[in-house]
DNA sequence: CGCTGGATTGACTTGCGTCAACATACGTGG
DNA sequence: CCACGTATGTTGACGCAAGTCAATCCAGCG
């Protein structure tokens, strides 16, 4: 979804234009999928697992898969068999109404989790959609859970990842129920960033990979309200703006909003 | 949040008006919280437990509270332990923003799961308020996981109760982001319609306990938009109602809204 | 029987959607 | 590497769905 100056570009996926990926960590650019030597590691694992853990870790990941920007990593209907975590890109993912209509419910960037909304019936009930080109961690499920039987540490982490997009959603429907759009747009800024500074990214300047289009969907706007809003915050001198390149000026005017 | 004419007080809870209860189980009626005798536990556990499973989910679960209505199970802020089944009555559940606007974020029905927002970072992140005098299991969370690590088919369980909680609120989302006002309120009640139903009530005669004001948060409404959706839906002869009480009159014309 | 909180209905206002014209960026093939 | 065509973004004019404010009604309860 975002690219920062401090990104850089795996080879195998290597554009002109930057990309997300791990921060710097040269040992991991060239070793296949390996958490033990993954830079994202400390971001989707505990923190506290023992080196033979690790070894358990790697031998139920070991596959990862490059999604090229616009294809799906995976589609509502589809079998459920693995959840994901993205190691490189961005994905959006959405759920498609039954007339047509198409509803973003989320923005995905390095180091977050994919796919989990397809345990509960074993079918995926979204598409997750790559925004640039990508690369993802595949994680089998049952063997995840054959490793949460085992590992009381990754069992309460999985679970607090999956509480996590729990309490990610009901902030989302906060937003969707009750602010204005001036209010939504300056509170996604405001997410982006913090997740941003999280992984280590500058928080105040970045690329937002998705389309206005895209952006209204998630935030239950159209994408021309979108665009004034952008338009209003460049004129109070908040943000300055020029197409997908933000740069946030006064954050906490931004909070105010 | 709802009543039926199905519906049995039980004794300690016993009011003028008609409760939410388990289903018509004579057993369940005066023995104390046990989920091998519990008409529920198709609904809230898994379905193929063996009796020895069951002894050890009786040992895990074994108290349950009762909360009056207006009370609150848990607070945002409070320390997470456990999470909880409803076993009669109602809950809402609500976020609080800093401003003081609050969001409905969900209702929550006997045998429906309450309190996984916790379990992310420890701390509940929503209020749980009684609709109406209830009464809930406590489930510690610490000896769930524990009893996971044993049981495959209760790790699957509670795997999927979280995932279907991320499906729930993602289709709320889609409710908040992309429809009308009439299309909001004739999702809704196919959706408890399909709730009640899938529990053994009646789906097209209901009381709805909330009201039109918490109806209008989860919905991402006014109250005035509730009650005048109610009013043409009458008018279209799609339903009867009469405050709280509705009749589903034409459902299929409810889902063409 | 009157009080209180909730529900309904109407009149008016407004934020945002819709439609449309135009500008800019992008990527594709010559 | 440039040029063109398509996709994306911006801005303005206008209308409407839903919000706001207010009066009234109704039901449940002491």
């Amino acid at each position: 979804m975002l690219s920062t100056d401090q990104g850089h570009a795996r080879p195998d996926l290597a554009k002109s234009h930057a990309l997300n990926t791990c921060p710097p960590d040269p040992v991991s650019k060239t070793i296949a999928a390996r958490c033990s030597n993954c830079a994202l590691r400390q971001i989707c694992m505990p923190s506290d697992l023992s080196a033979g853990d690790l070894v358990k870790l790697d031998t139920i990941i070991s596959s990862s898969r490059a999604v090229k920007r616009g294809e799906a990593l995976y589609r509502a209907g589809d079998p459920f068999q693995s959840i994901y975590a993205v190691r490189a890109g961005s994905f959006k993912t959405v759920v498609i109404h039954r007339d047509g209509r198409e509803q973003v419910t989320g923005f995905h960037i390095p180091g977050e989790p994919l796919g989990m909304d397809g345990i509960s019936i074993e079918i995926h009930t979204c598409d997750a959609i790559a925004l640039e080109d990508s690369s993802i961690c595949i994680i089998p499920f049952h063997l995840l859970e054959l490793l949460c039987r085992e590992l009381k540490v990754m069992q309460h982490h999985v679970h607090k990842m999956m509480s996590g997009e729990i309490v990610r959603e009901s902030g989302l429907m906060m937003m969707l129920g009750n602010m204005s759009a001036d209010e939504r747009v300056a509170a996604f800024l405001l997410n982006i960033s913090t997740r941003l500074a999280v992984r280590g990214y500058s928080p105040l300047e970045f690329n937002l990979r998705m389309t206005r289009d895209e952006m209204g969907s998630y935030l239950g706007m159209t994408l021309e309200t979108v665009s004034r809003m952008f338009s209003k915050f460049q004129k109070q001198r908040l943000i300055e703006a020029q197409g997908k390149k933000i740069r946030i000026l006064d954050i906490d005017g931004l909070k105010l909003v």
